[in-house]
DNA sequence: CTTGTATACTTGAGGTCGCAAGCAATATAG
DNA sequence: CTATATTGCTTGCGACCTCAAGTATACAAG
């Protein structure tokens, strides 16, 4: 009756063994990441990635619609966020004067000297948590295995 | 002065491309994958991820905080993942004999069945979305990769 | 110019989650 | 046995996110 063993983790869904790694993986990577990032510079993993998307960006400026589809985040959720990000100096709005509509997000010079200043401690983190788990091989198989999964918008399907 | 190109993705951190890959394609394929879920069974994909540990469980019963811990979600967010399959009557609770401190959490004959019922859906959608994009060795490459990656509870470090 | 549609953005409501704090039961030490 | 930790679980609170709905601007067709 009790004979069947069944090890918690294993024997699930042979084929899906990858989709649950990466489940698990994420959960954990992004809790540990963000909460260092949150006690050591008080943003989250989020308020961080928008802020690079940022100092990336020419001028350090983007549509926040852009923005919001590329870190995968809702319209509602992208004004929240810069909401946070503006209330504490990190970015401004921009109006821009040929389509009344779009607003940009830019990052301030506080913002600029925000991201310096979390930069290396957080890249120290995704070294530490993930890069250093494999050979630069592996991290380049990796990034081109997860770059065939769909993102459902950046070529959005286009009649 | 705007002679610099700077495509939106590529340009960042050469060496985390992976890592900002796995970001992205995590918030893109739960949301569909959850929302699919929510549309066709009225379930999340947490809800689901939960019953189908249950349902690999030896007696369809594992310990809450076991529970917990294998889906990477705090305690109380178990507590109130459950309280939802509980009222829904999917999941029930059961004391334990020698310890009593420890609940567990049930799978009921409904639960059982409702599994059943999401289950060749959501595996199709995961076929498509994930598993598809890569042969059978890349499957397992990639889940041999992510394994390798800390899920910081699994041997936690007892001193 | 007017009407209809698409786009950019915001707001309200509701749901999910983690942290901190607290309670009860068990284990360990003296 | 008593004192102290540890473990399992729950609750209050706040943070965050999405969906639905609403506003404003732009564009396309008649």
């Amino acid at each position: 009756m009790s004979s069947q063993v069944l090890r918690p983790q294993a024997s699930i869904e042979p084929d899906h063994a990858a989709w649950l790694r990466f489940l698990r993986a994420h959960a954990a990577l992004t809790r540990e990441l963000s909460g260092r990032l949150e006690t050591a510079h008080g943003v989250s993993l989020r308020d961080y990635d928008v802020l690079v998307q940022l100092y990336h960006a020419p001028d350090h400026r983007l549509r926040r619609i852009d923005l919001a589809r590329t870190v995968i985040l809702s319209p509602s959720g992208i004004t929240r966020l810069l909401e946070g990000l503006e209330r504490a100096g990190w970015v401004a709005k921009h109006h821009c004067d040929s389509d009344q509509r779009v607003t940009y997000a830019v990052l301030t010079d506080a913002g600029l000297a925000k991201v310096e200043d979390c930069r290396s401690t957080h890249l120290a983190d995704i070294e530490e948590l993930f890069a250093s788990r494999f050979s630069a091989e592996e991290r380049e198989q990796l990034a081109e295995l997860l770059g065939r999964l769909p993102l459902a918008d950046a070529g959005a399907c286009n009649g």
